[in-house]
DNA sequence: GTTGAGCGTT
């Protein structure tokens, strides 16, 4: 998961080394090939960065953010991820809490694949977990784009 | 160490 990271971090430095060079080679000998250059290795890095940087997640498909309230305070992400990865393949999850204390505020809100979201609320929603009577909904605020 | 309606941070 991390590889890409580094793969593009190395690609990056590469590219801005040879933009780098070219723009000195450029100031050096004014040469119109070399101004070519440049701008085509520049039409084709911006592009290829901005989607290898926006593309991590487009590449798993739609993902909907799912809000889970009345969680038990012993719960931990492990356990509502194991939860929802019943139902839908899971994203990531994240149970707030308070910045002030660090304590668990007992919500959270689970990313899950869109076309088991709705498969995961009805499945989940007012059942029980861990002696307590979950609450999931979608979520009101904060939603990816792509939702039309 | 406690509590119990709610919608959130890189």
């Amino acid at each position: 998961m991390k590889s890409p990271l580094i793969l593009t971090s190395a690609f990056i430095a590469t590219a801005l080394t040879v933009v780098g060079y070219l723009v000195s080679d450029q100031i050096a000998q004014l040469d119109a090939t070399s101004t070519a250059v440049g701008l085509f290795i520049g039409a084709i890095l911006c592009p290829t960065i901005i989607k290898l940087m926006s593309g991590s997640e487009s590449a798993s498909g739609e993902v909907k953010t799912l809000y889970v309230g009345n969680l038990p305070y012993r719960a931990n992400e492990s356990a509502i991820r194991s939860l929802f990865s019943d139902y839908g393949l899971v994203h990531s999850v994240r149970l707030m809490k308070d910045k002030q204390t660090g304590k668990r505020r007992g919500f959270g809100f689970v990313e899950i694949a869109a076309a088991d979201a709705a498969n995961a609320i009805n499945s989940l929603n007012d059942t029980e977990f861990q002696q307590r009577t979950l609450k999931v909904r979608e979520a009101k605020e904060r939603p990816e784009p792509n939702q039309d």
